[in-house]
DNA sequence: GGCACCCGTAAGCGATGCTTCATCCATCCC
DNA sequence: GGGATGGATGAAGCATCGCTTACGGGTGCC
């Protein structure tokens, strides 16, 4: 008799509701579209209601959709709080833990992590998605995944939306990458006030990277000149060791250099603070409890320590995680 | 990608929480104990956790069960104000209405109003049981049957349990049926002290008529002669058609009498009065209010209003609904 | 000690729910 | 306008799920 709301139905509603779109919905939820659309027809047959209306190219909720959605959002929350409880008694991290990071971190710092946890708690099952960085702590927020490792620039700080909670992770800080020709490859630390006359390679406008530079220079008095553009920061430093440039690199998910680049400490530099974001209707849970010690304690191994210079010399030796 | 508490697991739960076993939950829920079991063996899998336990014979819940069951609880509780307000919105009553009432009820009242119901609204899908009178506002409670239609005795009030209401169908008389040959038949009214020295046909000890009889002919200072003893109305009154004794029989459910059988009004006879019950969450459910309203109307169409008295002549035109 | 009761497990089968593929509709762009 | 794009929905197919029946094991009662 399956004569009741069902709550994975109410999951599918919820999930349009917060991302609009029935294509959204199913990304989030890891299902086709077409699946999604089938589980709200039923909803719909069931409740005998119209939940959904197509509105031009995509669909609106209903009035009764949206009172719906509503509900469901509270189930769901009553839900995740039982199942944190439920672990919490346990002791033992468990379930899903959906973990979602920016590239580089997920370059740099979550493989290590992830596996040590995997392999300290078999019955955790951990997924990480690479996100872009100013969306993870929304899609914390929104319950599309757990735990999100974020990060603020010191000119844009990282927002708290309601009901989530973040901890420090570390400071990754930049250095300076030069040709190994360079002049600067003399100089013990390089000042902001030295940075004019050079030629910049640099991430697209709307980048932090960019955005800190063109701030930073122009404060200085120099107008900078970007001679190349590029997403990667592996793409960078290639430039910068073909001597086409040199670049502002953060020491996280860089990697080792390539043989005619050289890294030089940048005094003072960029530096981006590392959180883990999480929901405050999860903070007990063991789950996140561990992974969030565990990038900790990753972050001060594997990473440079705040006050930490890093090699100076480039090439093959200069390896970071 | 199952992995989330399933609402129809945390409901079998719930279920054997209520009812202290997997029998008694699969009862409540329309299935096999092996469906339930399997069920939460599931939910124990699931959230690696014990959540039962055998315990002599029959099973029992663990800590941690317990307080799933209780959030269970009140998910099941959001749910159903959930659907009360779809349905509410909607305006029409639709859905499941599972209504219990007792014997006679069930046999003189329900059949009518319940076609009614059903002919007006065909989105309603109605289920009836029959149950114990003194079992049904407890069923409702516990959110095994949606209305139930009870009944107190002037002797016994109808509990009235928390988050439950109430409302009035009517009040049900009953007569003395005595043989056709009776000298009782000669009388317009009988009173209670007439009743000595008769020889009675009556239901089992701890029934209510029984219990009604009993104390009102002690109180009156004869001691019942009960000579025979039947549970069901129709079979007393067979038995008092066959002029073997005289009996006092609820005016509903009870039919037509047989030949050789003749209903006298009794005063003051014993009243049951009728009411509907529901739970207070589903208080404004369209299905709850008309059904309700149609009891209401069927009990003042078809059974005999309060100062109304009935064909005293018996036989075969003497029909009851 | 036999019997009744209750819970769990195994096998089987229908129903559910997902995927893929195809269609339809609205919008955007040329 | 016409073609291309993006999104929603329907049909068919297939795996999985969850129920039922049938059986075995353990407990309490007579």
């Amino acid at each position: 008799m399956g004569r009741m709301l069902d709550l994975s139905r109410l999951r599918a509603l919820h999930a349009v509701s917060v991302h609009g779109s029935v294509a959204g919905a199913a990304a989030a939820l890891g299902y086709t579209p077409s699946a999604v659309s089938q589980q709200i027809a039923k909803l719909e047959r069931e409740t005998r209601t119209t939940l959904l209306e197509r509105r031009g190219r995509g669909v609106a909720l209903t009035e009764e959709a949206r009172h719906l959605a509503e509900t469901a959002q509270e189930l769901l929350s009553i839900v995740e709080r039982a199942e944190t409880t439920l672990e919490e008694r346990r002791g033992q991290p468990g379930g899903l833990l959906r973990v979602a990071a920016f590239a580089s971190a997920a370059r740099g710092l979550m493989p290590g992590a992830l596996a040590d946890l995997a392999r300290r708690h078999p019955a955790l099952d951990v997924r990480l998605t690479e996100v872009d960085p100013h969306l993870s702590v929304d899609l914390v927020a929104r319950g599309v995944t757990d735990l999100a490792v974020a990060h603020d620039w010191d000119i844009a700080p990282l927002p708290a939306p309601e009901g989530v909670e973040q901890a420090v992770i570390g400071d990754d800080r930049c250095d300076l990458v030069v040709p190994q020709d360079h002049p600067f490859t003399r100089r013990a630390v390089i000042r902001r006030a030295d940075l004019g006359g050079e030629r910049w390679v640099c991430q697209p406008p709307g980048r932090v990277c960019h955005d800190w530079l063109m701030r930073t220079l122009r404060a200085a008095g120099f107008e900078p000149d970007i001679a190349h553009v590029a997403e990667e920061n592996h793409t960078i430093v290639a430039l910068v060791a073909a001597g086409l440039g040199v670049a502002v690199v953060p020491r996280l998910g860089t990697g080792a250099l390539p043989p005619g680049a050289v890294a030089v400490p940048l005094e003072p530099g960029p530096v981006r603070r590392l959180y883990a974001v999480w929901r405050t209707g999860a903070a007990r849970r063991p789950a996140i409890t561990e992974a969030v010690r565990t990038l900790r304690e990753h972050w001060a191994y594997a990473a440079p320590l705040p006050g930490d210079l890093p090699s100076v010399r480039g090439g093959a030796g200069a390896v970071r995680q």
